[in-house]
DNA sequence: TAGATTGTTAATCGATTAACAATC
DNA sequence: TAGATTGTTAATCGATTAACAATC
């Protein structure tokens, strides 16, 4: 928070890794693990391990490895994990009703808490424990509670206005699903899942030889 | 196709977006773009726009610089565009669900022909224009036909006998939305999907200073 | 021809890996 | 204490950027 050294999103990025892998461990009862034995099971190196954890502190002790329960807690508090974030979907399309009823995302404190959509045909539908909102009342349901993540699941055209519209109401985090990348003050943060282009990585594995 | 030199995956990432980029620019009636420009729009270095193609051959010319229908052309072909693939979804979940009502994939030449779960209460159930078949139903299906890809939708405990299964009936890819990592032969091509990470990592960027 | 812009080599930067002293 | 394994510095590797000769 603000200590200055700024760390990769290379890094970042293998930190929720590093937690499912403990996670799994600590549902197994392994109550310590070496950065060698976690390497082998993460075909990563030991090294990179390491040097990934130093980056936020000295979680281990030398001579006896990592305690799981620990490390575990650690990296979920440098995620953010059960914060309590508060989540809308925007666009009740296949992907955005699928993400409002995902329930994994709830357990580790994301809790969706509306989907809107401008098509009446599904203003008004169920969806999960929620239902669609007419994405004209944005304003008033964002200007009463507090937004941290709207999530982006609408046709591209849509994406510049319903962008400016989430950010005018504060909120600073958008999970974008979207076809097109956004084009946003540095002080929103942005997270992409483009599905087309995983999907087109996959197939041109598949057509050629094989990439590391 | 076996040529030798070996692209990067961080390459290979890059071009469903310049993809994107200039089929844009193809229905804005732009015929040609310099990697200068092609570089403001995307973000990025007009040196690296020209180290990425040119590892794929010479598609600029000097003094002029891209035809854009021919480079989206020229991409569409490294990435398997239109090739046709056979796709099958595995778990008739929300995310399952989802993926195989999707009609952006058809437009690429992604068909997903089938959608498995082992849920009785799914199992008939229409999605899109499928119906939900019985995941013990697969050898059968697969059998009959030719799958390029799997799609992984199904809970953690499942995936390593899912897995299997469909690499037994000679599935070469697994786009995979499974909250664990696979560990596959090495001539079975995986594209992670693992959103809970992604999330985390959003929530990560939210709770700390920007990364790069 | 002159101007523009590529293709490509060379320089830089950052990330990963190796090595080892510190220390539990 | 001896053995194990971290934390951390140094070396290596790969990816990005800069520069420029080739050429349209």
């Amino acid at each position: 928070m603000g200590n200055g050294k700024q760390i990769s999103l290379a890094v970042i990025r293998r930190l929720p890794r590093y937690y499912r892998y403990l996670q799994e461990l600590l549902e197994n009862n392994v109550g310590r693990i070496s950065s060698m034995e976690l390497s082998a099971k993460m075909n990563i190196t030991a090294s990179q391990i390491r040097q990934d954890l130093n980056n936020f502190g000295c979680f281990g002790q030398q001579g006896y490895g990592y305690n799981v329960e620990l490390l575990f807690k650690e990296i979920g508090k440098i995620l953010g994990v059960g914060r309590d974030y508060s989540l809308i979907v925007i666009g009740a399309g296949n992907i955005g009703q699928a993400l409002a009823k995902y329930e994994n995302f709830v357990k580790r404190g994301y809790n969706i808490v509306g989907i809107f959509d401008n098509n009446p045909a599904v203003i008004g539908k169920p969806v999960g424990r929620l239902v669609v909102e007419d994405i004209e009342k944005l304003d008033d349901f964002v200007g009463s509670r507090s937004v941290d993540i709207a999530v982006l699941a609408i046709p591209s055209k849509n994406v510049p206005s319903a962008m400016r519209k989430i950010i005018a109401l504060g909120v600073k985090g958008i999970w974008n699903f979207s076809a097109v990348d956004l084009d946003a003050p540095p002080d929103i943060e942005i997270e992409n899942v483009h599905l087309t282009d995983s999907l087109m990585t996959l197939s041109y594995k598949l057509s050629n030889e094989t990439v590391n």
